[in-house]
DNA sequence: ATTCTTTTTTTACGCGCGTCAATTTTTATG
DNA sequence: CATAAAAATTGACGCGCGTAAAAAAAGAAT
């Protein structure tokens, strides 16, 4: 940087002032350096940059399984915004393991992250660990919820998701019964049930919902396995299947395809299946599933911003934040 | 450090050394040390560790794109096997995009990595950059090969899985014809269609070959369009369709569906389909889909062993190795 | 016990940059 | 044009650690 400065002709602390955020030198000086640049192509050095600083540009993402295309694709759009913004994301993936979930903030707190953007597991989070890192570090959570941790939460509004699905499906058919685990490792699923059964009674129906034994992440296997047990035993009493999310719907059109249950909308169907979150792949199951389309971008956009904003302002916001996005039906075969 | 070194009651210059390589201290040295660490938990400046140092222990792990569930499953392996050899892995996707590809290789340059693990475009990608990178940094290349680029490649034997595949489908019924992208941004795609059209010569069978119009990254979309208007306009004269990769073959089965084409050995069946990679939805197609599966823990181990080799030589090889797993058959219902 | 070897300690320098205070130069304002 | 305000420069210090050289200590071998 002092060679720099010697050949550009402008002195090292103001090209330090600059390399921090080019907008706070004047626009002469900046059109100096940046030509300057061109030429000598010199880069400063991140670690020499960071050593000094209290306070870096690197903003941290953590999610909690990026081998999901749901969490991929947050995870990029997450990761886009904070690079239009000027700062350096790094994407980590818990990998469906809590305990990875805390050794991953840790690692990020080693490169003293400007913030966080974290999509919890939820119930299986580490919840003091969480908030005790928020106290060091601004945080922000996207998708599932941890009451009271961070500064604030972005996430789809379930209620009126499932609502609208669940109006939908009774409109058009059979009332749906509902499809979840027993234990799910993510909160929204239980704001799901209760959305499920609020939407039911609003409808005028009773409610039904099966449980699939099993945890972990594979929850295509699951939604096949234990789905198309039920199938088999013929426990629903409607046509009409909601399934918690996508993948969950996945395995299960999986078990019925096997079993050779039609299903969709058809006058030969004798199964209707619906799912949640616009997975990917639902496109093109067999047959191209229905489900609500979570408005990720926008999440992801919010999420990012909302950091932004605490980080710029320099100070922790005096109330924590929650904002929900709607979710759009998306119809297709299944239902 | 300084502190930690006063109430230790170690030298700094040891506690440096231990922190490098805790190997690298006697036993009876590090044991002091460890218990020190949980009694006052002091953790080394990453920062300020890495200033100093010409190489690093940061190994960067860049794969095409981290939304095909593939790509996730083989970096995350290889994610593990750095860790596992005491390294930070930083893994990066190039979102499909070949000038992100120079990007992430250009910001993992500013961390000084001790070594790279690259799954490169393969044809789109920016040879010259990569060569010129490999000059700065040692350079792994997995899953697609750029010829000269690099120290070594580890893969998949096309050649062997495909003919493996083909043996099988000719064998059980009618010769499979091919199905890929007419502009594949994939090298394996190259290699798998030699490998088609050498193992139908073997086997005796003319080939046919059908390629798809478009590109990026949405296989499903491609394979479902394109290879859904082949289908209705029955080109292929074979009832059997070995599909390059098993994004095109789901896409494939989906417009089957659409167009009630029944999929599968059964006696009421008139298409098989088969695909290529056992990706991790093939299991829950309708019906689920016959493929290979490249033994990618494998191919990760091998590719992360081979970097640390050469890192731990501390000199480039001379000759570049290849090495080529075989792939294993997968029967499944579509075929 | 002596000698040789390995390991640790002592001492000291420097990496590349952030950042501060004092000063000078440039730009905006009246 | 003078003056105030903003921006850039000069000079200097320190961050937390790597690392080198020389001396001391500890352990191994004879």
């Amino acid at each position: 940087m002092e060679e720099f400065a010697a050949i550009s002709g402008i002195s090292r602390p103001t090209l330090s002032k600059f390399f921090n955020d080019p907008e706070s030198v004047r626009r002469s000086t900046r059109e100096r350096i940046e030509k300057a640049l061109e030429k000598y192509d010199y880069r400063p050095n991140v670690f020499a940059m960071n050593q000094n600083r209290s306070k870096t540009k690197n903003v941290g993402i953590v999610v909690p399984y990026l081998a999901d295309p749901f969490f991929s694709e947050i995870g990029r759009a997450v990761e886009l915004a904070c690079l239009d913004a000027g700062y350096s994301p790094i994407l980590h993936s818990s990998h469906g393991s809590p305990q990875l979930e805390n050794d991953n903030l840790d690692s990020l707190r080693s490169l003293k992250p400007a913030g966080v953007l974290l999509a919890p597991f939820g119930r299986a989070s580490d919840r003091k660990f969480i908030q005790e890192f928020a106290r060091e570090v601004p945080l922000v959570l996207f998708d599932a919820n941890i009451e009271g941790a961070g500064e604030a939460f972005i996430g789809t509004d379930n209620f009126q998701s499932i609502g609208l699905v669940v109006e939908y499906l009774c409109r058009s058919g059979e009332p749906p019964c509902f499809f979840e685990m027993k234990t799910p490792s993510n909160p929204n699923a239980n704001k799901r049930r209760q959305a499920y059964l609020e939407a039911m009674a609003r409808q005028g129906h009773p409610a039904h919902i099966f449980q699939a034994e099993g945890d972990g992440w594979d929850f295509e296997e699951i939604g096949s396995v234990e789905g198309g047990r039920m199938l088999a035993d013929r426990v629903f009493p409607t046509n009409t299947v909601l399934c918690s999310n996508d993948r969950l719907a996945i395995g299960m059109l999986s078990a019925a395809y096997r079993q050779g249950i039609r299903v969709g909308r058809g006058p030969d169907c004798t199964l209707r299946v619906a799912g949640h979150d616009d997975h990917p792949f639902s496109r093109f199951t067999c047959p191209s599933l229905t489900t609500i389309a979570q408005d990720y971008s926008a999440i992801a956009d919010h999420a990012a911003s909302a950091l932004f904003a605490i980080l710029e302002s320099e100070r922790r916001p005096a109330a924590r934040e929650e904002t929900l996005f709607e979710g759009k039906l998306v119809m297709r075969e299944s239902a």
